[in-house]
DNA sequence: CAAATCATGTAATGTGTTACATGATTCG
DNA sequence: CGAATCATGTAACACATTACATGATTTG
């Protein structure tokens, strides 16, 4: 997948600028970009020179004349292809975990401190996307299955952290359970 | 968080050369590289020149000498210091979700089968790691409390792929349902 | 006889980020 | 008066992957 698709897909309901996917990109909380210059812009002429999109330039004074992408049916065959297509699995890159395999050289009090690290951003992200789904997320409601669909994403977002939460809280209590395990041990 | 601290993970049990690592890597379920060798080796250069790990070159006939590396004090310190750094929040990149977000081009019979591809991925990877935690996987199994450790980031992996499917099945119903009542109100 | 193992390394390419550059206008 | 908005674009850098390159030895 890249960036291409996603950009195929904004075009899809209406004509944009650059600066205009830019600001989508940025303010997307499920979308996996950042929504920088560099990317979107050079995407753009990508898919322009292999006439996925088309321009439309509006001279401006004293501004950077402003182009507008329209998606071209070959653009249109091009993202359906795309949605149809096998999907991947989920790439999950959790420095935590990493940090979680060599943790065996910290005191017991030093890792749990940095579970409940990890347990307080856990918490603040899953609040983030909570209150963001009640705001509606500037969601383009356009069908009842479109509106449908765009709830079940930002669905898929906060179960996985609360999944997450669940499973940092249990590794908390067996941890502490193990410790207690070897003081009883140790007062025999 | 880089690969750097991955190497200095490994180093910490025992002195090991590139290749070691590279195997190492590759053979990991849950560590998020490849095993290449270009990040390997030239990590491990950027390591010695910063004076975290040491090398014993062993000269051999008909074969590249043997570069086993060490990890020094320093080395150790890093280490230490990092793991004990503010964790991350996990970095999920679901193409699948960008897909579903312009999924409603599709018939519901192809959103279906799309889900039911996804589906089935899932179920095969889950069936993967599960098989891979019943084998041992390799366990280094220095202290029980490491034990511990390397249990919960196996179970953090294969939950999180079974919090995915349930979220998956449960929207495939959802559509079900919707286009129920779809066929519902066209009757009247 | 082909492939895997051992063991090092480099080159090319893809993907993504931050920062730099320009310059008028509007908002707090 | 500083910051944000509009609007384009480039440069430098970080991180990761595949493929290339060498060459003996062992295994199926």
């Amino acid at each position: 997948m890249s960036i291409r698709h996603a950009i195929l897909g904004f075009l899809s309901w209406t004509p944009l600028t650059g600066y205009d996917l830019k600001k989508l990109f940025a303010e997307s909380p499920t979308l996996p970009w950042s929504g920088n210059n560099n990317q979107i812009y050079t995407a753009l002429v990508e898919l322009y020179d292999e006439g996925l999109v088309s321009k439309e330039v509006q001279q401006q004074q004293d501004r950077p004349p402003r182009k507008v992408y329209s998606i071209t049916a070959q653009g249109r065959a091009a993202l359906r292809q795309w949605v149809l297509s096998t999907p991947e699995l989920p790439q999950i890159r959790n420095t935590f975990l990493v940090q979680l395999a060599w943790a065996d050289q910290l005191t017991d009090g030093e890792l749990d401190d940095l579970l409940a690290r990890y347990v307080d951003e856990l918490h603040v992200q899953r609040l983030m996307l909570q209150e963001q789904r009640q705001r509606g997320y500037a969601a383009p409601a356009r069908t009842p299955r479109e509106t449908l669909l765009w709830d079940a994403i930002m669905e898929n977002r906060i179960s996985g952290y609360e999944n997450e939460l669940a499973w940092a809280r249990k590794l908390r209590e067996s941890l502490a359970g193990h410790v207690m395990a070897f003081l009883a041990g140790e007062e025999q």
